[in-house]
DNA sequence: GTATCGTTGAAACGAACGTTTTATTTAATC
DNA sequence: GATTAAATAAAACGTTCGTTTCAACGATAC
């Protein structure tokens, strides 16, 4: 139970965006929701968007950072260690505390929000982490096509994201058949799953314009 | 160039929901851009909510019910043949008119929307459909895991869906260097990259609860 | 020609939105 | 204890939202 006035928005919006959406939540219920005076928002932040913004930014930095952090550890890595460098940060956070699933659908729903300012800040942020990650897998990849590696790195990003977005989607298909709470599964199952998709083969012919 | 208004306000609905998001898209700016009257949409439809339904089944129920039939067409059928009767009739339909990508957009944002009364929908309408594909690749990969089949479709759902959600993110990331027009040269790429990771070794321990 | 029904047009409704303003309270400094 | 600055409270701002109302229009049937 956070005692200040800045974080308990932060915690309000970050469940309130990620379970109603950004533009269905309004600041009214938002305050309300934290116990704070409306004028709150306008006050710690400077608008509704800049508290979006900081939202994102208190969960999407920290993952990023361990991302690099992890990735620069690694000496001639396998895939499968640069997924896990990858994927590892983001699992975890999100797995971590009881609040991880609320932040979960936030991160995932990042990726495919309408053209918003946010959306150019947070691709951004992106960028020089997959730009980093691109290399890092060409290199231990060097027979697969640049452009397959892009389309690659594309499908592993989804898998994470549409993981983060749509949990509630597959626990219904499974039926208490998966154990959700298990950072270590979940990042074996992916990872066993995004290896074998980036070494296939068979697409060798680079579909370059 | 529709003439009635009831196909107007679709196509702009489909532009805008999936250009700007659904809760950002006003009715009036909505009208405007379909040269139509501002009570047209609550005349048509009964609300903004149902015109959302109406925009969303418009494009979805054509590609589930092709979906079901390449599937039911095929016997014994390889884990290519099922993603590819998941895959195209998605692909086609979003790269098939200049529209395309604004549909594009909106179908990959389904799977991670918030728990709106659209969320339910979408999900009930998916659900068949994702069980028979959950059947047919239990049936080509006997050795893969029950639970570890719904995560692999899990994850071959996230690659359709953030391909088309974040087609920019990629776009971005290749500069020219990929082809986004060509349907046949994106669906090997998922396909390739998808059929190895169903088909992945060393995840034969059911992470079950 | 007149009545009828489906459709469109223009205006208004009440509600909810993000934001701003003005007071009041709280806490630290001298 | 008075002074100052930061934080909270309460109220109001103007705008925009989805929806409704009611009048005008156009075609078809009698």
């Amino acid at each position: 139970m956070p005692t200040d006035t800045k974080e308990r928005l932060l915690d309000s919006a970050e469940l309130l965006f990620s379970s109603q959406g950004i533009a269905n939540t309004s600041l009214r219920s938002l305050t309300e929701h934290a116990k704070v005076n409306l004028a709150a928002v306008n006050y710690h932040f400077q608008s509704k968007d800049a508290l979006v913004q900081a939202v994102l930014f208190r969960r999407m930095n920290p993952i990023n950072q361990r991302r690099l952090e992890l990735l620069s550890a690694l000496q001639n890595p396998t895939v499968e260690q640069i997924l896990d460098a990858f994927y590892r940060p983001a699992v975890e956070a999100v797995l971590a505390g009881p609040e991880g699933r609320t932040v979960a659908r936030l991160i995932g729903r990042l990726y495919s929000e309408p053209g918003d300012l946010l959306a150019g800040q947070v691709r951004a942020l992106m960028a020089e982490v997959i730009r980093l990650f691109v290399e890092s897998i060409q290199r231990a990849l060097p027979g697969v096509p640049p452009a397959t590696v892009l389309w690659r790195l594309h499908f592993c990003i989804g898998i994470l994201a549409h993981t983060f977005g749509a949990m509630q989607l597959i626990e219904g298909m499974a039926r208490g058949r998966i154990a959700y709470d298990d950072p270590e599964a979940i990042l074996r199952q992916m990872i066993t799953f995004a290896s074998a998709g980036l070494r296939a083969e068979g697409e060798s012919t680079c579909a370059a314009s």
